[in-house]
DNA sequence: AACTTTATGGAACTATCGTTCCTTTATTAA
DNA sequence: TTAATAAAGGAACGATAGTTCCATAAAGTT
């Protein structure tokens, strides 16, 4: 019937992940867009939509390729505590060998667009929510096996190492020594105790 | 000599750390500036120099007016579990009554431009340090008064806690639910007990 | 092979970006 | 009161923003 794409829309996906999550929403211009995933303008805007359109695309997408990798893990887990311990160390590592540390996607949105943007603030809010909940049957999980304390309830808990998450991100974004990483995590475990 | 400035200058870079905080870099324009600031655009340029300039001298600014008071109240601590819940309250109250949170001027800029301005990413860094450092003190002093437990250093504690305080601003930005953020308190001080 | 449909390339549009420049107005020292 | 200086107002600048449109190219259907 008619003529096919000349791209894999998913793979270009994946480039506009990359262009936003460095440049942040309002500094990935529509030129740094075509440059960047190659395709003409009518061609982006004839399959994304317009420019915010895309973003929330490339949002979404990142939700699926990257906090659903981790989520997993939170529910796979046999011991939460080293759970938690290897996921933080990934977020360490990601950024700590980067020479400009991109942070985390949601966290950088959520400072940039939340306040103006409800329809985005709702899928970070989900995505926070998603891992409170995750986090908190790990969490649960360990108590009822005696991994870690029960002193402390493990909804709140869920929501201090979700906050610890955050924390992290933007500490990342202006400091990337390890050192200051590496005492972060060992003071934010200790609750577990 | 010469005619006189029809505006207080401090009283405009006052307004300015209002424009900026609330809509970051990228999303204030000049426009907006001479609506904001009630100046034209020739007293604008004349007085503050470009828009990186002026939001440089807003930046610093925002640290003399917030980030210097609350400095102050470590410095002056009597009880630093106390003064610690005092700040955390204090943040949290800040955005819990708004509408649409700002979060923190410093974090918020931390996301948005630390990866692309080394200048500003070093005034960010120098604030996250002139907080480490004296809610360091605090804890010292603490531990030296059998206040809160000596269990683990210092250091590592004010850094851990400097984490709770980016975490925070970024959760209140999607979420400004006090029940979440109590719950974070909660947890994040019981590493003193 | 003709027709229909969609993708592509790129020119072009309007709006807005940050900034500059010039004229007019005000102030104060001489 | 005049000369010197700086502030204010606002038009205007070139550049770039995001988006649309149209002519052309390609592919599948009949």
């Amino acid at each position: 019937m008619a003529r096919n794409k000349a791209f894999d829309e998913s793979q270009v996906l994946d480039k506009a992940v990359e262009l936003f999550w460095t440049n942040g929403y309002h500094s990935t211009s529509a030129n740094d867009l075509v440059d960047g995933l190659g395709l003409s303008r009518s061609s982006l805007y004839g399959t994304y939509g317009d420019k915010r359109s895309l973003f929330i695309q490339a949002l979404k997408r990142y939700k699926h390729e990257f906090a659903d990798g981790v989520i997993k893990m939170f529910q796979e887990t046999k011991d939460v505590k080293k759970t938690l311990l290897t996921v933080l160390q990934l977020i360490i590592d990601q950024d700590c060998k980067a020479v400009n540390p991109k942070g985390c996607f949601m966290v950088n949105t959520a400072t940039e667009l939340s306040g103006s943007d409800p329809e985005i603030a709702k899928i970070i809010d989900a995505n926070r929510l998603d891992f409170e909940n995750v986090i908190k049957d790990a969490l649960l999980l360990g108590q009822q096996r005696g991994q870690i304390s029960s002193k402390q309830d493990a909804k709140a808990l869920a929501r201090y190492f979700v906050n610890i998450f955050f924390g992290l991100r933007v500490s990342i974004k202006s400091n990337n020594n390890p050192k200051i990483l590496k005492d972060i995590i060992k003071v934010s475990l200790s609750v577990l105790d």
